[in-house]
Formats: structure tokens, C-alpha cells, sequence
DNA sequence: CTATACACTTGATATTCATCAAGTACGGGA
DNA sequence: TCCCGTACTTGATGAATATCAAGTGTATAG
């Protein structure tokens, strides 16, 4: 894996892309835009552009002032966070999937680090637009408010997650969850590399080996990425799975924005994409 | 302690107070509210009411769903969760604040209880009329948003202090944050019980004791609530702060609400208040 | 004043988790 | 094809933390 640092948003722009029509219509689509006027959008997409990333770029560091929100329309990317020569995986993302948008909304430094994971596709589009789209437009500023808050909730289900549950219980509900996210069979591929997920889960890639090889006893099997639930029973049974930490949803049922996965589900379609955790 | 479970909105609406002027000058003064236009403020505190509560009053469940805005006028309010018969604390809110705003947003069931933990002056404000001020008012959803994204970027700071420091650790920085808190003297009185700051800690009552014990080699006494920082150096080397994990501000540069916690300092005035951790 | 409740402390022990140190398996590049 | 890097595993050990079981002290109710 090689790790590249983007010294800039200058740096960036030199060889962006500018927006397809595609791109637009997706990003248009997402709960957080479709509320935006048509003028409040064209001043967002307007001084907007696409990026392409190799896996491994860091994209931003804690720390560094935040000039644009970004949304990732291919790919994944890792937000983390270190301090004293620790770091950890606070969440994995998956298109599609707005992010730091706390940071830009307040205009603030960046609390945590982004990375791609793989080679991504990723739209940026300009911070001080879309604090004033969210000033002028009550609608679009609505809709910020909902994604905030669902990236709010997200976090405290994370939060309790970490602080109540142990490392197998931890394990045993993400494997629930993934389960459920690639349609229900018994078996599925881990989306990422083992380490990743460990730090994700909080726990070292030594404990978590560990833990796999003790989910045996739970009627799990794992050979490489591919993961196998046996007895969906017993490993209900460790998990304790609770819609108030986790927040399961089928394929197909997986709206895009953090608002959508926190709400009640409402009639009328949902979009493709989805967060892992 | 008593612990007494309000039945609900209903009940509780029964033996509310109507808001005082004074009352209705400090919710306006909250940055969340100042920018709202004067029918929108009016429209939030018509449906408005203020309640007092005992200590220990359970205000609201995890899991129930969410009718009100509240805002802590006065004493304070645990936020906690609970899963498979743990328990843990997530915040200790001090006046001025809101809570559950999040859920109130997204019309979405409460991923925290909250409990008074002392006597306290409680605001409640309409849910509804909060979702509606926001559609109508883009200068009050604004606000909002900044509300939200100071929250979200407080509990950012959690998890990051929760993951990637050990519990010494944790104390040693919450001890240098409530030294600042206090005016930065050499002595303070700790402003909850030991156990209930242990919960917040994320450790066992236990633990916090002997950690507070190991504390006398840094030059740390505890004599009851009161703490004793006799060698500020060595604490610090020991809790290495980091301001992209810890928001300490001195007393009298503490504002209230979320956003302008989180927000570099700009010109202009500060309110008093201010939440712990 | 006494009794009781409860917060807090302290010690012994168990469990969880991290670290250090191998070793194995797999894949890309020469 | 072999080589080498890296992810992953497994074991041994140690540190951090939780649990259980006393104690002490203090404040309040009777």
C-alpha cells in the first residue's frame, strides 16, 4: 500500500475533473441536495469539481482547515483519528456519502483524518457556497440539519457501542449487520482487510483473529474474507443485537444520507449506497 | 436518591409554570435562537413551557420517542444509555443547554435517557414547532445546523478520548479541563460524585479511587470534592491535551450552545454557561 | 444520640485486552 | 520460478480494567 499526501486543495484542482451530468444527477439525488433550490444548487455544483484518488491518498488531516465538503461517489474512504502514536478507524464509508460536513458548516478545523481505502471518486464542492446555499434556502439548510443530526446519531450508536459492548460482542453484532446489509444468506465477504476492521471495532488485528477463531464456538466459520454463520442463533444470542446501538438494514432498504438511515422509514423510494457502521 | 419517572408529556404539562420574561430573554440570547426572526421565536415559545425538577427525575428513556426541545435553564442532566445491564454516562449537561435535538430534527426515538441530577429548571419546547421554524426561518435553521455540528464534533471529541487514551489518561485531562474551568488556581471541588464522574470517565468507581490514588505522583490530592494540582507540569505531561480532543476555554470565555463551543473565538460578547465534557 | 444508608476506599482476584515474538499463507515483481 | 513483502495467525506474557468482598467515613432520619 502506498500512501500519498494531497498537499492541497490547490494541488488538487489542477488536474480535477469537471463534473458529468451523470455525476450531477446523482449528487442532485441525494436527500441532502434535493431539497436545494435550483439556484442553490447551481452555486454549490458551480465552484464544485471531481477527483479521482488512488487507494491510500490521505485527503485531510486532523487538524487541517476544512475549505470544502466532500462527497464520495466511488470507493471508500477511512475517517480515523490519532493521538500519542495511537490511531484508530472511527468509520468506514461507502457511496454514497457525504463527509466533514460539521467541520464546514461551522467552518472550523477538521477533527478527524480522511483516507481512501480504495481507489475512489470523489466530489468537492465549496464550503463558503454551501453556507451561504444554507442561509439563503431554508429548504437546503432543512436538509443539512437532518443530515447532521443522522451523522449525529450515528456517532452516539457508535459511542455506546464501543463503551458497553466487549470485543466479541462487538464482532458478533457487525458480523449481524453485515449479514444483513449483503441480503440475509449464511454466508458474505468482509467488505475490508481484517485490519482495517479491527480498528475499526477497536480492538487490535491480534484480538480480532483471536475473536474469530472463538467465534467458532458460535457456529461461525472463516476462511479468508468469506464468512460463514452456521447457527444464526447462537450468534444472536452473544450479540444481543439493540435498535437503539445498531441500525440494521437490508439490501435495497438502505437510503443514502445520514438523516434517511436515522428516520423512521417513510414511503416513497430510497437511493442505493449506504455507510458500513 | 429518589428516582422518580415522569409518566409523560401529559402529565407532566399539568403542573408546568408559564415561562417568565427573564426566562424568555435567556432562551433568546442562546445562539441558537438569537438569529431567529421575532414570529419564529414567538411561534417556538408559544407552545412552550417551564417545569422544575427534583434530583434524580428521569426526564426521558432511550427508546422513547421525543415530543420536545429541551433547554436546562438551571441545575444539570445526565445523558446516559444502557445495554444488557450496563450502564453509561454520555454527557453531563450543564445550564445554558439544549438536549435531544437530534432526535427532535429527525422526529426520531431518543438514543439517550436523561436524568436531573440535581434540582433543575427545565424548558420545553414544541418539537413541531421547531421543525417548522427551520422550514420557514433559514437564518433560525442556520442555527440550528451550527447547533448540531457542535454537538456532533463534542461527541467526536468523546470517542476520540474514549479510544485512544487509557483511564488515567482520561482523568488526568478531565482534571486539567475543570482546573481551566475554574479559573486555573491550584485547587477546585469536583462538580458531581465521584461515581456518577467515573460513569462519564467511562471506568468503575473503583477505578477512578485507585486512579485518583496513583494520582498523588503527579501531585494530585483529593480531599472529598476538593482536588489539589500541587505540580501543573507533571499532570500535563501526563494527560498530553490536545485541542483536537479537549475544549478546554477558562471561565468567562465559555459561551453557550454547541456551535460557538466548537467555532474559533470570533469578536464580540460570550454568554455564561457551559457543558461539562 | 444512635442507627442506617450510602458514597467512597482498599485489597484480592478474575477477566479482558494489548504487546511482543514467532510462524504461516498468499500475492506481486524480478 | 523464486523472492520478498505483507496480511494474517498463534502463542506467551504483561498491563489495564472489572468484579467481588470487605472495610471506613459521613450525613441523614428517627
Amino acid at each position: 500500500m502506498i500512501y500519498i499526501k494531497v498537499a492541497g486543495a490547490r494541488a488538487i484542482q489542477q488536474d480535477a475533473m469537471p463534473m458529468r451530468s451523470s455525476d450531477i444527477d446523482r449528487v442532485k439525488a441525494l436527500p441532502l441536495f434535493s431539497a436545494a433550490s435550483d439556484a442553490t444548487f447551481r452555486d454549490l455544483t458551480a465552484g464544485g469539481f471531481l477527483q479521482k484518488f488512488p487507494a491510500g491518498t490521505t485527503l485531510l488531516t486532523e487538524g487541517d482547515t476544512v475549505d470544502f465538503l466532500y462527497v464520495l461517489l466511488s470507493g471508500s474512504v477511512e475517517l480515523g483519528a490519532s493521538w500519542n502514536d495511537k490511531e484508530t478507524t472511527l468509520a468506514i464509508l461507502q457511496p454514497v456519502s457525504t463527509f466533514i460536513l460539521a467541520a464546514v458548516v461551522l467552518d472550523a478545523d477538521a477533527l478527524m483524518s480522511a483516507r481512501t481505502v480504495e481507489r475512489s471518486d470523489i466530489l468537492m464542492l465549496s464550503g463558503e457556497a454551501l453556507r451561504r446555499g444554507m442561509r439563503e434556502d431554508a429548504q437546503f439548510g432543512f436538509a443539512v440539519s437532518r443530515e447532521l443530526a443522522g451523522c449525529y446519531r450515528g456517532i452516539v450508536r457508535s459511542v455506546k457501542n464501543q463503551r458497553l459492548r466487549g470485543g466479541m460482542e462487538r464482532l458478533a453484532n457487525y458480523l449481524i449487520q453485515q449479514q444483513a446489509h449483503h441480503g440475509g444468506g449464511k454466508s458474505f465477504s468482509l467488505p475490508h482487510e481484517k485490519r482495517l476492521l479491527a480498528s475499526l471495532l477497536g480492538m487490535t488485528p491480534e484480538n480480532l483473529s483471536r475473536a474469530f477463531a472463538t467465534m467458532s464456538e458460535y457456529g461461525v466459520t472463516v476462511s479468508g474474507p468469506l464468512v460463514t454463520i452456521a447457527w444464526p442463533g447462537a450468534l444472536e444470542r452473544l450479540a444481543k443485537p439493540d435498535p437503539l446501538i445498531d441500525n440494521h438494514r437490508r439490501l435495497g432498504e438502505i437510503p443514502s444520507g445520514e438523516a434517511q438511515r436515522e428516520q423512521r422509514p417513510m414511503a416513497g423510494e430510497f437511493h442505493e449506497g449506504g455507510q458500513s457502521y
